[in-house]
RNA sequence: GCCGAUGUAGCUCAACGGUAGAGCAAUCGCCUUGUAAGUGAUAGGUUAUGGGUUCGAUUCCCAUCAUCGGCUCCA
């Protein structure tokens, strides 16, 4: 068992740090406030409130004072204090007197989390330096590296994380227990730098979002156009194989719709403003099941048809606060894999079993190995039978635990129309990314008074469960770009061997050796410029296709191709039909190389 | 939306209160090449947009738009 993050020397050694952070800053701005600063995952943060921005050399003093402060190598002394006496010791700082309320109050840690137990007030002292603090920190400064450390940047934050509250400068920095490990974090991040989808999405010529568009709207460029276009055809390939049936849905909706599904109510604040026509009101959908549910109540359903299964690529809408956006991981129009599931009570707990496994081989079949799930419960304010949750809520749960998944439970995390499963995939180099989602709904349902005919002629309310595999195909190709850092796997690859002639009398044979090969349906490339081979391998290389064919006078000769992947392993030359062959089966078998 | 930063050629970046330059890319030549950059020339910019200050603004100021790092919110 991995001993627990709060347990840790890291995590006190990340305490300590910020404390060592803020005297510093205290120092340089002694009528400076201070609020909390926290150890977080790689690092630490302490928010200030400050008479001006922090500029880029202010962290560079700090970070200079703060090894000098560790130089002194002074003891963190803990002492607990009453309530009235820590307000005496923080006069001057308004945010630790709030603090101090909540303590007095018992329902709240200095962080502001709440917690069972009345905590005991207590307050750590270094060098010059006082603060309320739970703890625990290292025996003194000097057990701090002074070159483990960095501050990283500023940012603003609010006060407790509310929007109404005042906002803060927050410090960033990183503490490790040796300059090793923190070289190896900055590297980790040089790492993500390189693997960004923004800066691939340009140098690969895949996508772009245009200033004369509009912001969180993207423009598909050819090559991205055409891995989008293998990811819905495989996509809409398995969903043919699952019993699916496809739907298309309009862009817009009356606001009659809106207003009968609820989205008017809960959701219009991420709504776009209407569009009239002809005296009714319009408005871009920000989802797709009104639509889907029309379809379904477009007939007299009977329980012979369940469970129905239908299933759109989506094109959605939602208003996106002009900060959000973020490449294709967060913008304004997008595309969901989206599907609805319509099941009668008994068949529900097989169905969610389908839904799960499905969801698990679609993102397998992508490369994503590492899996975890969320299983969201019932809120306190929740629409729907406590029966139909209960069963929902088991009936996912189970099916977790018979696909072998690991999972956690976010009690009273569910929307209030559902509980649900959120599935989120490891990437190559460690990072969380949320793409499945699949959850009921026991709202909508009511609102349109969905009904089937069982067996004893009378109408019941079918479950409605909505699914999302991908996510949006949007930032589902944002995470796949990160994941593989831009080189496709063969089957994605939008060029999937470039032939390069070595001279110009060679560009002929390419052609035929091009349309020999387009033949079995790959997708392949004649480099025919003048330039040295040298060259186009580099353009070959940096456009991360798979495989180069070199063909000179030997191949031409022999009929072969000469064969060096984008690693820089050289394969050797061989017929041109062994090598159809070889990427026919790599395209088969998804072949990452 | 909020805090902070940024916006100069297709890309990456210089420079400057007196109307801008490099490398790569592009175009046109020459070279005809054996596994990551051959070579010469040419072209390319109302310095994001709109105001203001100034004899003069791309540079200083304001607003807007967009991007980046965060906060809040989320597929």
């Amino acid at each position: 068992m991995a001993e627990k993050y709060e347990d840790s020397k890291i995590y006190r050694l990340r305490h300590s740090a910020a404390h060592v952070m803020a005297q510093a800053v205290l120092e340089k701005f002694p009528e400076g406030k201070v609020a909390i600063g926290p150890p977080i995952e790689d690092g630490f943060y302490y928010d200030f409130d400050l008479p001006r921005p922090l500029t880029p050399e202010d962290l560079e003093e700090i970070e200079a004072r703060m090894r000098e402060i560790i130089k002194n190598n002074s003891p963190f002394i803990r002492e607990e204090v009453s309530a009235d006496e820590a307000r005496k010791i923080f006069k001057d700082q308004p945010y630790k007197q709030e603090l101090i309320d909540g303590l007095e109050e018992g329902k709240v840690d200095e962080h502001g989390n709440p917690v069972e137990e009345k905590p005991v007030i207590s307050i750590y002292k270094s060098d010059e330096f006082v603060d309320l603090c739970r703890g625990p920190h290292l025996e003194s400064t000097g057990q701090i590296n002074p070159k483990a450390i960095k501050l990283m940047n500023v940012a603003g934050a609010y006060w407790r994380g509310d929007e109404h509250n005042p906002m803060l400068q927050r410090i960033y920095g990183t503490a490790w227990l040796s300059p090793k490990d923190l070289k190896q974090y900055l590297w980790r991040l040089e790492e993500a730098k390189k693997r960004d989808h923004r800066k691939l999405g340009r140098e690969l010529d895949l996508f772009s979002v245009s200033e004369n568009v509009g912001a969180g709207l993207v423009l598909w460029h050819p090559k991205g156009a055409m891995i989008r276009h293998l990811v819905e055809r495989f996509w809409q390939d398995e969903h043919l194989k699952n019993n699916y049936s496809f739907v298309n849905t309009p862009h817009i909706g009356k606001s009659d719709l809106w207003k009968k599904s609820g989205h008017l109510g809960f959701y219009a604040e991420n709504m776009y403003a209407p569009i009239d026509i002809e005296e009714q009101q319009y408005f871009l959908k920000p989802m797709n099941c009104p639509f889907h549910i029309e379809i379904y109540k477009s007939d007299i359903r009977s329980y012979r048809d369940l469970p129905m299964r239908y299933a759109e690529l989506g094109t959605v809408y939602r208003y996106e606060r002009s900060g959000v956006m973020h490449g294709l991981m967060r913008v304004r129009g997008f595309t969901q894999d989206d599907a609805h599931h319509f099941c009668a009570p008994s068949q529900m707990p097989e169905e969610i079993d389908f839904v799960l496994s499905f969801s698990l081989h679609m993102l397998r079949s992508f490369g994503f190995d590492e899996i975890n799930a969320y299983l969201s419960t019932r809120p306190e304010k929740a629409v729907g039978e406590p029966e139909r949750w209960h069963a929902a809520e088991a009936a996912l749960e189970e099916s977790l635990k018979r696909a072998g998944v690991d999972y956690e439970v976010d009690e009273g995390g569910g929307a209030f129309y559902g509980p649900k499963i959120d599935l989120k995939v490891k990437d190559a180099i460690g990072r969380e990314w949320q793409l499945s989602t699949i959850q009921f709904d026991f709202n909508e349902p009511e609102r349109f008074d969905m009904t089937y005919i069982e067996e004893d002629g009378q109408a019941y309310r079918p479950y409605m469960i909505h699914r999302a595999l991908l996510g949006s195909i949007e930032r589902f190709f944002g995470v796949l770009i990160e994941h593989y850092g831009g080189a496709f796997p063969i089957w994605l690859s939008p060029v999937q061997a470039k032939i390069i002639p070595i001279a110009d009398r060679h560009v002929d044979f390419a052609k035929e050796v091009a349309m020999e090969l387009k033949s079995a349906g790959l997708r392949v490339e004649v480099d025919d410029r003048s330039d040295r081979m040298n060259a186009k391998i580099r353009d070959a290389e940096k456009a991360k296709i798979p495989y180069m064919l070199v063909v000179g006078d030997r191949e031409m000769e022999a009929g072969q191709v000469d064969i060096r992947r984008r690693s820089g392993e050289r394969l050797g030359a061989m017929q041109v039909e062994a090598f159809k062959a070889l990427a026919v089966k790599d395209v088969a078998e998804k072949v990452e190389g």
